[in-house]
DNA sequence: AGCACGCCGACT
DNA sequence: GTCGGCGTGCTC
């Protein structure tokens, strides 16, 4: 709901005086709920013999700091979003819940100290057992390290059980107390040498300590961000304050943990989707008491309360998994901007391929624009060439230069990867005689033919059904598969390639938990020699060993009605190029198309992202888009057709000062799930208009008659057009 | 989002 | 007369 509710204070209950953050028990039409004091007020408007009174007050160690309940307000206010639901969504799920919280204190490993015997085990380990002596070095090298981290970093339980067994490492509670810097927390041995680039960089962000400011790190793939940022963080740590490291997707924790871990000796907080509600409180809790030196999270990562917060780290700030796709549509990278002008501390984004918001913002000046233009090491920019398909026989999406550029590089020993947006056997399947596509009724689009499982499947809506045997509308049983997925590009190359291994990476082949991770192990001690995948391979993970990476359909990009297609195909394009050759051994990336004399392709080939970008930052500046405009979408959906659009529509019957519609319009997809959807864009000059505007049709929507006939939801500075 | 309430058709 | 499915409206 949009709106607060007010409750009194009893007597009882008014000393110790009630806080701002405190957390409540309140009664709420029939049942009880958590309530999160926000203000406190002497008058209320509203009929005080209908205020109800606080039932208790929790009085726990989970209040909520004064600096996250502005923080948070400031995000729902951003938003127009429900404040409400901006605290209930922040907070770890037990905070939510009216049960009294049951902690148990978080546990750390040590190590022993080593006796004569104790050394003699763990030199047998060295030998013997390589899994159980990188653990307890890693537990070793540490003064108490988390069960969530040693899992994180690849271990299993049953190696820490054979080490508890002999007795080489101890369980303790970890300290509550705020950590602080000490002699051995800093780990020297393995800090790089700063180049002289990345040396103006420390030196810049060491001078903005202490208050607002933000940094842009503009480096190709290998250019050694990830040393510019710990050694950023270093004077930051040294200052007992602490650091929140964001990064788009829970797959990169892992190696951004491994890299902080190695070189600091502090206690490390890990926040995203895959732990426990649990462990997900404790994450919480040692942030805010100040035990955790560094947080390492997903977007939500952005609300854990950290009490002495001194830097934010937002790392591949272009990618967009840091925007939520539903309900609170926040954007991790904005949000943590706010946070840190909140806080007067400074922000470091960084990108090999800044999001176009960000780049003009630092082109401007609004941020501090640092560009690492050399890859570190003896690694060489990978080379960019473009394959005709039109020129050569293409079969199953392989065109004869990649099979042949395939087989080189396998010769040599090195890995392919080959990159296809596209999950699935094929993303569609018709009846060669009478035509019939099979379609999602819900949706009005193909299915997916999954073969594996024998099921087509609605990749809009999940509905699934088992392939028909024969056409429904002649019978006849000549149904065949249309385009290439990734799972049909595996079963090909199979074919093609029988003395070589091929491992699939997409959401179904890691749909288990941790399959993954085990996966990307298998790749790095070089057990595949073909990588098959969608946009999951081209996410920052290493793959030393890979010199060619293919791009088998760039096409669907360029042709899209929405703006931003071209900024996050050429973002992708980089993105996956940026895996190969990034050891000593020089990569090459070849991009398959239809239409390689494209403007777009050309300009992003020969003259590079940021060329690129320049032209296409002019171009949205002339056609008056964002970043030089503010945006705003209004989404409806409903399953009567006409509603939407008639909803939408009499909320531009007036105009707003200094904004435009653009629409009514129909959905990209018109129909999903069985919903009819339509579309209404605000474009405003400032932001400020923007806000204004939408505070306006806020009050239009209350007032809506068909409000209730409609679903709607708001999108502040939306990025993707299509839902 | 829950939840209660009340209307209404189906069934005993 | 009773039950339950579902649309509507309220929650300090």
């Amino acid at each position: 709901m949009r709106q607060l509710f007010t409750y009194q204070v009893a007597e009882e209950h008014q000393a110790p005086t009630i806080k701002v953050g405190e957390r409540v028990v309140v009664p709420f039409g029939s049942r009880k709920v958590i309530g999160i004091v926000i203000e406190q007020d002497a008058e209320c408007n509203f009929d005080v013999s209908k205020v109800k009174s606080i039932a208790t007050r929790l009085n726990d160690n989970f209040n909520l700091s004064q600096a996250l309940v502005s923080f948070l307000q400031l995000c729902a206010h951003y938003y127009h979003h429900p404040v409400g639901d901006v605290f209930q969504q922040s907070l770890p799920i037990l905070l939510r819940k009216i049960e009294n919280i049951t902690l148990t204190p978080p546990m750390v490993w040590h190590a022993q100290t080593l006796d004569d015997e104790r050394q003699a085990l763990v030199d047998k380990l060295a030998k013997k057992a390589s899994k159980q002596f990188a653990l307890y070095q890693a537990i070793a090298s540490h003064s108490g390290i988390s069960w969530v981290e040693l899992r994180t970093l690849g271990y299993s339980k049953a190696q820490l059980n054979a080490l508890h067994d002999k007795a080489l490492i101890i369980e303790d509670e970890q300290v509550t107390s705020a950590f602080a810097w000490q002699e051995d927390t800093l780990n020297q041995d393995n800090k790089l040498r700063l180049s002289s680039e990345q040396a103006v960089i420390v030196s810049a962000i060491d001078a903005s300590l202490a208050k607002f400011s933000c940094h842009l790190i503009d480096g190709v793939t290998g250019s050694g961000k990830t040393e510019v940022y710990l050694q950023s963080m270093e004077n930051v740590l040294a200052n007992n304050q602490q650091v929140l490291v964001i990064v788009p997707e829970i797959g990169l924790t892992p190696q951004t943990l491994n890299r902080f871990e190695q070189r600091f000796n502090v206690p490390i907080a890990l926040h995203h989707s895959g732990l426990n509600d649990k462990e997900r409180l404790a994450t919480w809790l040692s942030a805010q008491q100040g035990s955790a030196a560094i947080v390492i999270g997903t977007r939500s990562a952005i609300f854990t309360p950290l009490h002495r917060l001194g830097l934010i780290i937002i790392d591949e700030e272009h990618d967009s998994s840091l925007k939520q796709q539903d309900s609170f549509r926040y954007h991790g990278r904005d949000m943590a901007i706010l946070r840190a002008r909140q806080l007067d501390i400074p922000i470091v984004l960084g990108s090999a391929t800044p999001s176009f918001e960000t780049l003009q913002n630092a082109l401007t000046g609004k941020y501090n624009y640092h560009q690492l233009l050399n890859r570190a090491g003896k690694s060489n920019k990978a080379k960019i060439e473009l394959v005709d398909m039109n020129q050569q026989q293409v079969e199953f999406g392989l065109s004869g230069t990649l099979k042949h550029e395939i087989k080189q590089t396998l010769n040599r020993g090195e890995q392919v990867l080959l990159f296809l947006n596209r999950r699935g056997y094929a993303p569609a399947i018709n009846c060669q005689e009478c035509h019939w596509l099979a379609e999602c009724q819900r949706c009005d689009k193909p299915f997916t033919l999954h073969q594996k499982v024998g099921l087509l499947i609605c990749h809009h809506c999940g509905d699934q059904l088992r392939v028909p045997p024969q056409c429904p509308g002649c019978g006849s049983v000549r149904i065949a598969p249309l385009g290439q997925g990734t799972e049909q590009l595996e079963s090909r190359l199979e074919e093609i390639f029988p003395d070589n291994s091929i491992v699939r990476i997409d959401r179904d082949s890691t749909r288990k938990k941790g399959e993954l991770a085990k996966l990307l192990q298998e790749i790095s001690d070089k057990k595949h020699q073909l990588l098959v995948g969608t946009q999951m391979l081209a996410k920052g993970h290493h793959f030393p060993d890979v010199t060619l990476v293919a791009v088998l359909d760039v096409d669907g990009a360029l042709f899209s009605f929405d703006f931003r297609a071209s900024e996050q195909m050429a973002q992708l394009l980089i993105q996956v190029a940026g895996r190969a050759g990034r050891a000593s051994k020089p990569g090459k990336v070849l991009v398959q198309s239809n239409y390689v004399d494209h403007p777009l392709l050309q300009d992003l080939v020969h003259n590079g992202y940021h060329h690129f970008a320049h032209q296409a930052l002019t171009e949205r500046k002339q056609a008056l888009l964002p970043p030089f405009t503010f945006q705003a979408l209004l989404r409806a959906d409903a399953n009567y057709p006409s509603y939407p659009e008639k909803f939408l529509r009499s909320l531009t019957m007036q105009p707003l000062d200094g904004c435009e519609f653009a629409g009514p319009v129909p959905a990209a997809m018109e129909k999903k799930a069985g919903k009819f959807r339509y579309h209404l864009i605000i474009q405003a000059k400032s932001r400020k208009d923007l806000h204004r505007a939408i505070l306006q049709l806020l009050s239009l929507i209350s007032n809506n008659e068909l409000q209730n006939k409609v679903r709607w939801s708001l999108d502040i500075d939306p990025i993707d057009l299509n839902w």
